[in-house]
RNA sequence: GCACCUGUAGCUCAGCUGGAUAGAGCGCUGCCCUCCGAAGGCAGAGGCCAGAGGUUCGAAUCCUCUCAGGUGCGCCA
């Protein structure tokens, strides 16, 4: 549902039709009244604004929107906040959107706006495709990292997660004006892909009808036996009674091809495209690891050592060795890290640190890693290397996912990949959908725990976000059915140019202004790097909407249909459908596709 | 022992670059369909924002310490 195709440049418009931001507009107007009250005197010069805010009041009773500006700029000019709020009222005053500006607390300034300006929201969402959409991020590539998993098996609930959350993030910077790549880093050059090759020449084995034990240290999921039926259709018997350095290079890339075409296949059940996959293997053997690690050493990072062991749990085989280190705290680290192992091998940490580096020399702005909480302990280090590669130049964010806890009916489950029940992304979606968990992953803000129910989440009450968010979009193309059944044109075209004044019902105009907050909304989500945001919106609209909805139960002037007039009728089916498509961008957002029914 | 994350209503959680009387859902109590989808809505009760200091006009939000839970801690990724 997004609009991936429509570029920064496109969304930006900027010269063109500036993207409504009725908040945004606001501030303009608050900070063109203060730079009135400078030229006039009455104000120092200089004083510094960034500060000031226009945002909803957390009390709808104390108007439409409210300014802290002359609580945050009394300091630096020297002056009582509620004479800087008096002037500043008095100018705000003048401009024809504002119709009362009243000073409130310690020095809050309370704005009440003219209707026609929540009508114009309205007008926007039907009539601009990119009404929601920022420029915030114009200009910046951004390059976002999610899941990341081992080839060595099927993706399962928790990188389900990580997987949602790193694609809503991807999606919401786009929206928000960035130029996004999506990437997927592939762990292909360690040693668990050799434990993976070997799995797969067992399983070789036994489709040559050999009887196979898997030792500890071996892969023995089912998933591997048609990867070893599909070796044998490919090689034949070449392989059998051969020793492993003449098959174990070959089945490490047929398996960890295996693996990536089963993992491609997993994301696109969810709806995830990555727009790069990255290969840990291709950065050995052509000077790639090399070259980073120079690039810290240039700088003085890299050095010999021996590292303390660590306080309170001493590991039995400790003894003190000479490594080659990273000197990550001179980054804020909080010890240096090794990378390279005694035997003269890479850690882990150098392809890593290398891969930063070919992330940081393609050029882009900023960089986001989405990490499974039990990389935590990773974070530090990994800043550190992206400080020291970039001179503290290009930002990384690290968003940690944290564990979904798995519920059936209620009862708690628990994964073991012993005991089998080990629960699998497609097991999720298979079961309840790519929407369903979509949306429900993101019910949650990405640091907290997740719990997830397989009956719950499914369940078509108001209990559940998903369905709620869903129904009220539902309702309105329930009632763009009706209208169209009573003759009422509802096209883009009569709907752009309805009479929206007739929307001035107090119940209505509540309606319009969470709908002029979604601009604003994508801002803030997209600044924090915080999806769960936007679902949290949706609700909230979403409630709004069945709010007024139920009114007409009482109040039949506030249902959608009026029956002998159409104007009216068609004012209100405006802000109905201006309501779905807002939930509709929001969703394409989530990766979610809004349905027209309840089912 | 150290680092990171978390601690908000009985339960599950929101809470905007620090703003006014801290919000929502569940659960509990009481209401609302001859009427656009009641798969919904309205109202009520329910709080020492883990605790203690500090910063300031103002702190759930920032800083310090304490307590509790989770995750991790050299030659695994």
């Amino acid at each position: 549902m997004l609009n991936a195709n429509l570029s920064p440049k496109t969304a930006q418009s900027g010269k063109g039709t500036p993207i409504m931001n009725l908040f945004a507009d606001i501030r303009d107007l608050v900070l063109d009244c203060l730079d009135g009250l400078v030229r006039d005197g009455r104000l120092p010069e200089g004083l510094e604004t960034g500060n000031v805010a226009v945002e909803p009041p957390r009390d709808p009773g104390h108007g439409d929107m409210a300014t802290n500006a002359a609580m945050v700029l009394a300091k630096p000019a020297g002056m009582k906040p509620r004479d800087i709020a008096d002037m500043l009222a008095e100018a705000l005053r003048a401009d024809p959107r504002i119709t009362e500006a009243t000073v409130a607390g310690p020095g809050f300034l309370n704005l009440r706006l003219d209707a026609a300006r929540w009508q114009d929201v309205v007008r926007a969402a039907l009539s601009d495709p990119t009404y929601g959409r920022s420029s915030m991020g114009a200009g910046q590539k951004v390059n976002v990292e999610y899941v990341s998993a081992n080839p060595t098996g099927p993706l399962h609930v928790g990188h389900t997660r990580g997987a949602v959350f790193g694609d809503a993030l991807a999606s919401l910077l786009d929206y928000a004006g960035h130029d996004v790549t999506r990437e997927y880093y592939i762990n292909d050059g360690g040693a668990q892909v050799d434990v993976l090759a070997r799995s797969v020449y067992l399983r070789y084995l036994e489709a040559h009808g050999h009887e196979v034990e898997f030792p500890d240290g071996t892969y023995p999921g089912d998933y591997l036996i048609e990867v070893g039926e599909a070796l044998k259709a490919k090689v034949g018997d070449a392989y059998l009674g051969k020793d492993e350095d003449e098959w174990l290079i070959p089945v490490r890339e047929f398996a960890t091809e295996a693996m990536m075409d089963l993992i491609r296949g997993d994301l696109a059940a969810l709806g995830v495209e990555m727009d790069v996959f990255y290969s840990e293997k291709s950065l050995y053997g052509t000077g790639r690891i090399e070259a980073a690690i120079d690039d810290l050493r240039s700088k003085g990072l890299i050095y010999k050592g021996t590292l303390e062991p660590p306080k309170g749990k001493m590991p039995e085989d400790w003894e003190p060795r000479e490594q080659t280190l990273f000197r990550s705290t001179a980054h804020g680290d909080d010890v240096d890290r090794p990378i390279m192992k005694s035997d003269g091998a890479w850690t882990y940490f150098a392809p890593d640190i290398a891969y930063h580096y070919d992330k940081i020399s393609r050029g882009f702005d900023q960089l986001i890693d989405i990490f499974g909480a039990d990389h935590g302990g990773y974070v530090k280090r990994m800043k550190a290397a992206v400080s020291a590669l970039s001179d503290g130049k290009t930002p990384l964010d690290i968003k940690l996912t944290q564990l979904v806890r798995l519920f059936r009916d209620g009862e708690p489950f628990k994964m073991s990949k012993r005991a089998g029940n080990f629960v699998t992304l497609r097991d999720v979606v298979d079961q309840v959908g790519s929407d369903v968990t979509r949306f429900h992953m993101l019910t949650r803000k990405n640091d907290a725990p997740l719990d997830f129910d397989f009956a719950k989440v499914t369940e078509q009450s108001k209990d559940n976000p998903v369905f709620y968010v869903q129904y009220a979009h539902a309702r309105v193309q329930s009632v763009l059915r009706k209208a169209v059944e009573a003759g009422i044109a509802v096209d883009e075209a009569t709907l752009a140019s309805a009479q929206l004044g007739r929307l001035d019902h107090e119940a209505e105009l509540n309606l319009m202004k969470v709908l002029a907050e979604w601009p604003r909304l994508v801002e803030i989500a997209a600044r924090t790097h915080e999806p769960h945001r936007i679902a949290f919106y949706l609700y909230d609209l979403a409630s709004n909407f069945h709010a007024l909805w139920n009114r007409g139960n009482e109040e039949p002037g506030l249902r959608f249909l009026q029956e002998g007039d159409s104007d009216a009728t068609q004012a209100k089916i405006a802000l109905a459908r201006a309501t779905a498509v807002v939930i509709s961008h929001g969703l394409g957002i989530l990766g979610v596709t809004p349905v027209d029914e309840m089912r």
